[in-house]
DNA sequence: TAGTTATCCTATCGTATTAGTAGGATAACT
DNA sequence: AGTTATCCTACTAATACGATAGGATAACTA
């Protein structure tokens, strides 16, 4: 499961994908998203310092995307928040560790496993950015509306 | 992430599976596995609990598997010691619970997304069995060993 | 039947993480 | 100069994690 700090990231930045260009305050996405105001500040700073978004003080200051929806991933955002992707150390592509206790980790099954769920897993949050989040979102909410249309 | 605690259910259960018939004792799995032995007896307790193995007290007692290896899949295990295999409660199958601050839960662009994590990450560690893992492990082992053997 | 061996069960404990809250410093705009 | 927004550090209550401890209970053996 991913923290409350990650999920509020996302939203935060999901948000900022959907607000199109120009930039949005924290009071904004605080609003928006329903997250606690003074918790969103510390989750953008980080997401600041992690490069995801850009930030202006002041009078018509506020936050917004560093980089366009279509060349931030999903996956990229998580990394940055909670860590690996992997469920496991040895099984993790980008933090590998072996596991101590392990006296052949290249031919442990569980590690074997491990690795096949972390590639899929990577393979689906890698590919997806925050345009195709949005994206999803849209169409979602077409095809849900379409139903009381017909 | 996965807690030492499912780690060392995993390495237990599948040192069961690798050791095929009989049972093994606590302190057997303990020092085959480098599980400290107390901590390893609260996990069995509970594996036995969510009846993953049948137990027998006294001389010769010890752990067995309360199914074949090809009947318990890792996922099962995942999920009886840690929860949902989903990264949001909104994306879980088994354990779905949308977010109260969601406005609309159906249509929200990161639910979406989890939620072909989730069938991606269940696809995979449903289907693997503590015999599978066994296998790829032999498997492992003798490619490797090969190497050396040309 | 006494002794040994193994699981069963409850309690405890130090450390780290989580999910925030608080309060002021700093920068930018009007 | 005043307002508005981000920046930064510190703090905190609650929970989870990774064990450890000690005895109760059941089963087998001599």
């Amino acid at each position: 499961m991913l923290t409350m700090k990650t999920k509020y990231a996302l939203q935060a930045l999901v948000a900022l994908a959907a607000h199109g260009a120009g930039s949005m305050t924290g009071n904004e996405i605080s609003k928006r998203e329903n997250v606690p105001f003074k918790f969103l500040e510390l989750i953008m700073l980080e997401l600041k310092k992690h490069g995801f978004v850009t930030s202006k003080k002041g009078r018509r200051g506020g936050y917004e995307l560093a980089r366009t929806p279509q060349a931030i991933s999903i996956g990229a955002i998580i990394r940055a928040m909670e860590g690996p992707l992997a469920l496991l150390p040895c099984a993790s592509a980008t933090a590998f560790k072996p596991c101590e206790e392990c006296p052949e980790p290249q031919t442990c099954g569980i590690s074997l496993v491990m690795r096949e769920v972390r590639d899929v897993t990577a393979g689906v949050l890698d590919r997806v950015t925050l345009a195709d989040a949005v994206q999803r979102s849209m169409q979602a909410a077409r095809d849900g509306s379409s139903m009381y249309q017909i």
